[in-house]
DNA sequence: TTGGATT
């Protein structure tokens, strides 16, 4: 409990609040103390916290160091979600030091896999411009490996490797020395030099992000969410802007949801947060009518009125969705709208294996009609600004595919795979170095039936002369060593 | 030949 001695000065615990050099860490009104810091005060940050502990639960465990001045939990801006993490200012220096050396790594609270963090945060140090970001590391490589490997630099103040909850690598760290001449110079020699055992491409070493990056990368990633409802559902037309706006609104009620914290208020903020995002964001995807001859059918999900009068049964980007039948002639070239063609011109012959495979695929798609809807693009003019997300879908629903061949992009492989379930990611795995494709890639359905299917129909499928190789992805954690 | 990653 706290006390106030005869002189005005607050005590707790029997601890006098005026610190080493005399200064009084409180100023007394009557009965109220408004706290006083230090102007030498470190702001720590505590990482490694259960998400269930409250400032209040984690109050007690601080306040064996000193008095605090303000302990803030990190809460994500949009769902109010409890971060793991938080901001603690002692009023006293010292106190943070004391903290820091006892508590840092040193103990594992409650639920979590990892030791508590207790250190000076990023604002402090103005730490942005020597943090570095290193990406493709060997995911066995350790902090001590990528110690090693910058030490020549410089003096690494941190270096962390970043994990996912089971404790496996990600692949890539943050490295912070104590200048920006030696970040710098690390960058000079490390990026792109060499490739580490197990990576598949050639070390990236960067400044990390900075705030305002890492916002835009959330707001990206947010974007990305959207995918979460299928192409197949997305539409936008007279209509567009309410739609999309209202399914935005209904897509962070889910995430909120989704993360635990039930309907809130936070909800609302993050729904007018995408309403901002809607309007730059038109990675339009839309799902039009099967055939011209089957006008009145529409694929499942599909509200036909709903369906922009603009868009036509063709593929932008890749092959026609018509099945070649229009006047009995075989295949012919497809419809580009947008001007590109996926490979460089080139008549069309039967000799062709891409041509093949694009009438094959066209042939496939034929044999799964209610399936198969062609992708277009309703804003031909607004570059679609949002990449797709490279997402994964439940256990079971994730295809790791071989053998593509090498023109094909995301797009076509979505557009392979469309015709067995809704997609919601496809991803071809492309060389950074020459940005050519390493003719793998990953196919993600939202239900295993689906991916199923896919395996069924496309495992074995020639095209020119490979077979494409259709399979589960391996789950993360298949290959570790015990 | 198994997801290009940002505490």
């Amino acid at each position: 409990m706290a006390t106030v001695t005869a002189n005005g000065v607050q005590q707790e615990n029997g601890f006098s609040t005026t610190n080493s050099a005399g200064r009084m860490n409180g100023l007394t009104l009557g009965q109220n103390t408004i706290p006083m810091k230090d102007h030498d005060a470190i702001k720590l940050f505590i990482g490694q916290i259960p998400r269930n502990l409250e400032e209040k639960d984690l109050k007690p465990l601080f306040e064996e160091f000193g008095k605090i001045y303000e302990l803030t939990v990190l809460k994500d801006r949009f769902t109010g979600m409890h971060k793991g993490c938080a901001f603690l200012t002692y009023c006293a220096r010292e106190s943070a030091l004391k903290a820091q050396s006892a508590l840092h790594e040193q103990k594992t609270l409650p639920g979590m896999n990892r030791p508590i963090q207790v250190k000076p945060a990023d604002s402090e140090g103005r730490g942005e411009d020597r943090k570095l970001f290193v990406g493709m590391l060997g995911k066995q490589q350790s902090e001590e490996d990528v110690q090693r490997l910058f030490e020549s630099f410089g003096q690494i103040e941190e270096c962390t490797i970043l994990r996912g909850p089971d404790g496996a690598s990600k692949g890539c760290a943050f490295v912070k020395f104590s200048s920006h001449a030696e970040a710098q110079a690390a960058i000079n020699t490390l990026h792109g030099g060499q490739t580490m055992p197990g990576a598949s491409s050639s070390l990236v070493v960067k400044f990390a992000d900075t705030d305002k990056e890492r916002t835009l990368r959330r707001m990206h990633q947010m974007a990305g969410q959207l995918g979460i409802f299928s192409p197949m559902t997305i539409q936008f037309g007279a209509y567009g802007a309410y739609t999309h706006t209202q399914m935005m609104q209904q897509q962070a009620t889910l995430m909120a949801a989704a993360q635990g914290s039930y309907l809130n208020p936070m909800a609302a903020i993050a729904a007018a947060q995408m309403q901002q995002m809607a309007a730059f964001n038109v990675n339009g995807l839309v799902a039009t009518p099967m055939t011209p001859s089957s006008g009145t059918s529409t694929p499942p999900g599909i509200s036909a009125t709903a369906v922009p009068s603009i868009a036509t049964p063709i593929g932008v980007n890749g092959f026609s969705a018509i099945p070649p039948q229009t006047n009995g002639q075989p295949a012919s070239e497809p419809i580009y709208t947008n001007g590109i063609h996926p490979y460089p011109a080139q008549s069309p012959t039967v000799a062709d294996p891409l041509q093949q495979a694009y009438a094959g695929v066209q042939h496939y798609a034929a044999a799964y009609p209610a399936a198969y809807a062609p992708i277009s693009q309703v804003f031909p003019q607004q570059p679609a600004i949002i990449p797709q997300q490279q997402r994964e879908g439940p256990e079971g629903c994730n295809l790791f595919i071989y053998h593509l061949p090498q023109e094909f992009g995301d797009t076509e492989l979505m557009q392979m795979f469309l015709p067995f379930g809704n997609v919601i990611s496809a991803k071809v795995f492309v060389d950074r170095a020459t940005n050519q494709s390493k003719c793998f890639g990953f196919v993600s359905f939202d239900n295993p039936s689906s991916a199923q299917a896919a395996i069924q129909a496309m495992n074995g499928f020639q095209i020119g002369m490979k077979r494409l190789k259709v399979q589960l992805k391996r789950p993360k954690d298949a290959n570790r060593p015990y």
